[in-house]
DNA sequence: AGTGTTGCAACAT
DNA sequence: GCCTAATGTTGCAACACT
């Protein structure tokens, strides 16, 4: 046996035995389960691979005590105090007052299947296949049968069970019905998948308190999976006496709907037991399915409680200290979403089983973790989570896998790379992304699982540019094992790095492009989505072709005409449809490609008006060939706590000449009245449907209301500002002065001060060092601030050379941004015809240089624009994909990725929804 | 040489 | 005989820049 291989039968048995981590699975007799999974499983190839996968894990453990012995009290010291700082840190924010829920739909595949096919109740059932289960019914799990088993083993187990094929379709349409009863509680929750979700029902509880009982009160229409439910309890009851209590008995805060009662009345409450009693007996009403429902201040506490009093059962811990932490101390560590099997083994070998001995061993965990690591396990002690419930995550990559019978025919691979490329292509365009990252995933038939990525210049989605690089990388791994065979029975494409607005520059349609009648050089037969979202946004793009002496300087009024260089980058056009896109977009994507805009930290902004409307002016340059980037971002944050309408300045000034006008409208629900920003005129259009709004444009490009509208004097713009501003409230036009004010008070240094509050980005690498804590951990890991004190620094950007140089750079073409302009009046010079402007009024500078950018693209684009280079980066793709065999290839400092904005509604778990953290370990 | 950036692999649900 | 599929986050090391 080699070094660190102790592993014994007792040690696997936690990989492949039976994890009665679930509802419905206490009492049952797991000795004689295990004893068949493993019979069956034994031998195996998997068998063999999990036995490799512990091996390793156990050789990690066993790294983290050699150096866990190596600790001195010393250290322990330092750390202690450490932790307890922080400890006192994260206590001091600590936020009861949010009413989160988490609410999970019970053994929901299977109860869908159940109710479609009354003869299944009664029986045991899985969904699934052979090869996978999804979920099992209550009868199935008396047998160990359980979600993420492979069906052939559920059958040795229980040779009854019926297996049903997966149907997402069905369940979706399900999912949708809940999520209906969801939004009335909380129009943002937050769908972690089909059956479950995440909402705070802190408002509609405050709106509940004043809400007549007529409003609360239900009529009962007899369900009938409650009868059956009953009836199953008595069944299995019968035959077993372990059949955990709160299995098929109704909780105290459990669905009133009981046999015999329909069409009587049921009140609820006002309390928060009530409303969520309310909301899972409207789900079982409206859906003849059960959920349960976990009640706490914080999403993490919200989650493990769904699982306490499940099925059809609710458990709410309240809002005091002691009741989270009378909760937490006895928690096993393997319930908190986010501590899997590996860090309950890691922590298991620290004699760490509950949330209390976490908390007991901080200061060792705080050395031998990592900074993310032991903070996320300081919040789990102290029963800390995420309050703040964030929908708006998007989507960070799509792939597609396959698993089937062993592969060892090349030609087949490739055929099914291809195959699998058509497919996530057509995902893609759906959605309308495309990516710059292109990653292989591989598993041998020895469940040996193998990526590799590959990163293009340009961004992809169609099925020749992801096989292009898929084929490559395969090509590689053949190679690598060739002469033998490559043996596969998985293989996946994933595309990530998914490019933003402001990013698309090579591919975007400008609307220029987007006006011009040409070949679509992506061979993507439809528009993506984010290219209707660009045009939809108003998002207008020209790149300026690569010229030093009109670089930057163009900006500060010193170059008589820069724009004359400028030149759409169109390389990529559609058909002249704008009529269908604009059909086809919805009004939150307009929403959403406002809020990309103002997250990204890659643009300046002048100012946008405000929430309602809102209209910027975008300036970024980028010089491609130059390798550091000068950038800086000058950012107005929101204030969490306060509304959403930002008041956000960003200034930039990177290497590429771009320039791009976005303007946005925040828009209301379908049918309401709706205000519409049109991308040539820049009016604001009020419309209750989007034919009008695309008439309007279509009467705007050609040409009548650009004749119509001649004057680009202050006053029409002030006449119209007042306009629009006498339909919002006044608290809006209160707050575009606010915003006014709060720009021209900001002074250099106040707004490097500002910049501090820009979020930052997730990075592996941290900004500063904490020379007071690294000194004894450094050799193994390296220590940094806390994130609490990173954000008391000023950003790196800020600090750098060429940062303050382009700071000064932007500042003087926006003088507006960097003095203390309460004392001078800024002179504002618009970049596009070079004249100084006779205001000070950002708003009216604003709507200047968008008639005149504006006048220039129309003017462009009637003179026939130029194809744009795209071919270039293209070909530069190629260059580097026939030299990235085997080895991975490290990009230039190229400018970091804008914060990625694409439309996604996750639909997973993820950790960070819980805490803001992951789990990795150093060892 | 030190530090920031990027890509890959591992690990999570 | 047979052990899914999709997606997110992080650590680490290699690379690039100053």
């Amino acid at each position: 046996m080699e070094p660190g291989c102790s592993t014994g039968q007792d040690s696997i048995l936690s990989r492949v035995a039976l994890n009665d981590n679930k509802a419905g699975m206490q009492g049952l007799d797991k000795d004689k389960i295990n004893k068949i999974i493993l019979e069956t499983t034994k031998g195996s190839r998997f068998y063999e691979s999990e036995l490799k996968k512990e091996r390793q894990l156990n050789q990690r453990v066993e790294k983290m005590m050699r150096y866990k012995a190596k600790v001195t009290e010393q250290q322990i010291q330092k750390a202690q105090a450490e932790v307890e700082k922080l400890a006192a840190d994260l206590e001091r924010s600590r936020k009861l007052e949010r009413v989160i829920v988490h609410v999970d739909m019970d053994a929901f595949y299977a109860a869908v299947e159940m109710r479609d096919c009354p003869e299944l109740k009664n029986k045991p059932m899985a969904v699934g296949s052979m090869s996978m289960l999804s979920t099992s019914n209550y009868h199935a799990r008396r047998y160990g049968v359980r979600a993420a088993m492979p069906g052939f083993i559920a059958k040795k187990l229980c040779p009854d069970l019926v297996i049903v094929p997966l149907n997402f379709d069905k369940y979706r349409a399900v999912s949708e019905q809940v999520r209906e009863v969801f939004a009335d509680y909380d129009p943002h929750f937050l769908p972690m998948s089909l059956d479950e979700a995440c909402l705070d029902i802190t408002e509609h509880l405050e709106q509940r308190q004043h809400w007549p009982e007529s409003m609360r009160t239900y009529q009962i229409c007899e369900v009938k999976t409650t009868a059956d439910v009953n009836e199953l309890q008595t069944t299995v009851g019968a035959e077993t006496d372990t059949l955990s209590p709160v299995l098929f008995e109704d909780s105290p805060g459990s669905s009133p709907t009981v046999p015999g009662a329909d069409g009587k009345v049921e009140v609820f409450g006002t309390t928060p037991e009530e409303a969520v009693r309310e909301m899972r007996f409207r789900i079982e009403q409206r859906t003849t399915l059960t959920a349960s429902a976990g009640i706490a201040p914080n999403m993490m506490l919200a989650k493990v409680c769904s699982d306490k009093n499940k099925p059809n059962g609710q458990y709410r811990i309240l809002p005091e200290r002691k009741a989270v932490m009378d909760f937490i101390q006895e928690l096993p560590v393997r319930k908190i979403s986010g501590i899997g099997k590996v860090t309950e083994k890691m922590l298991a070998a620290l004699g760490i089983i509950t949330c209390s001995q976490l908390g007991q061993q901080m200061a060792m965990l705080s050395l031998l973790f990592s900074e993310t690591t032991w903070h996320h396990f300081l919040q789990i002690s102290l029963g800390l989570g995420s309050t703040h419930i964030d929908r708006d995550s998007e989507r960070k990559s799509m792939s597609t896998e396959r698993t089937f019978a062993e592969m060892s025919n090349a030609d087949e691979q490739y055929s099914l790379c291809r195959e699998l490329c058509h497919d996530l292509a057509k995902d893609l365009q759906r959605e309308g992304l495309k990516g710059k990252t292109v990653t292989l995933k591989l598993k041998n038939v020895n469940f040996e699982v193998k990526t590799k990525a590959f990163s293009l210049q340009c961004a992809v989605c169609t099925e020749e540019e992801i096989f292009a690089a898929a084929k490559d990388l395969l090509k590689a791994e053949i190679d690598n094992v060739s002469p033998l065979p490559l043996r596969l029975r998985l293989m996946g494409v994933r595309v990530s790095s998914f490019i933003s607005v402001d990013d698309k520059q090579p591919q975007q349609k400008s609307i220029v492009g987007f006006l011009k009648i040409a070949s679509d050089c992506s061979s993507s037969a439809q528009p993506s989505k984010s290219e209707m979202v660009s045009v939809l946004g108003s998002s207008v793009s020209l790149t300026r072709e690569q010229c030093p002496e009109t670089r930057s300087a163009s900006f500060t009024g010193e170059t008589s005409k820069p724009f004359s260089k400028w030149r759409t980058e169109s390389g990529c056009t559609a058909e002249p449809q704008q009529q269908t896109f604009f059909q086809k977009a919805h009004a939150k994507r307009l929403q959403k490609q406002y809020e990309q805009e103002e997250t990204s930290d890659k643009i300046f902004k002048c100012l946008p008006a405000d929430s309602t409307n809102n209209s910027a002016f975008i300036v970024t340059t980028h010089k491609p060939t130059v390798k550091t980037e000068e950038t800086q971002t000058c950012t107005w944050k929101r204030h969490p706590d306060t509304d959403d309408t930002a008041a956000k300045a960003d200034s930039s000034l990177s290497t590429t000449n771009k320039v791009s006008y976005a303007s946005q409208t925040k828009t209301q629900s379908a049918n309401m009245l709706q205000c519409f920003t049109c991308p040539v005129c820049f009016n604001q259009i009020e419309t209750k449907n989007l034919s009008s709004f695309n008439q309007h444009i279509d009467e705007c490009l050609s040409g009548e209301l650009d004749n119509k509208r001649t004057s680009m004097d202050g006053c029409q713009d002030v006449c119209q500002e007042e306009k629009l501003l006498g339909k919002q409230d006044e608290a809006k036009k209160e707050h575009i002065h606010h915003k006014v004010t709060d720009l021209n008070s900001g002074s250099r240094t106040s707004i490097l001060k500002r910049n501090n509050e820009r979020p930052y980005t997730s990075s592996s690498t941290p900004l500063f060092e904490n020379s007071a804590h690294s000194d004894f951990r450094t050799p193994f890991f390296k220590r940094f601030k806390s994130t609490s004190e990173k954000s008391s620094f000023v950003p790196h950007e800020a600090m750098s050379d060429s940062g303050s140089v382009s700071f000064q750079q932007t500042a003087s073409s926006v003088e507006v941004i960097s003095e203390p302009l309460h004392k001078m009046v800024p002179i504002l010079t618009c970049p596009v015809c070079s004249q100084a402007q006779d205001t000070d009024d950002l708003i009216l500078f604003n709507h200047h240089v968008d008639m005149c950018l504006n006048q220039e693209v129309l003017l462009e684009f009637r003179e026939a624009v130029p194809p744009m280079a795209q071919s270039d980066s293209k070909v530069k793709d190629l260059e580097k994909l026939s030299t990235a065999r085997g080895k991975s290839k490290r990009r230039g400092s190229s400018p970091p990725p804008p914060p990625k904005k694409t439309k996604a509604i996750s639909t997973r778990h993820t950790i960070d929804k819980f805490f803001k953290g992951n789990c990795n370990q150093k060892f």
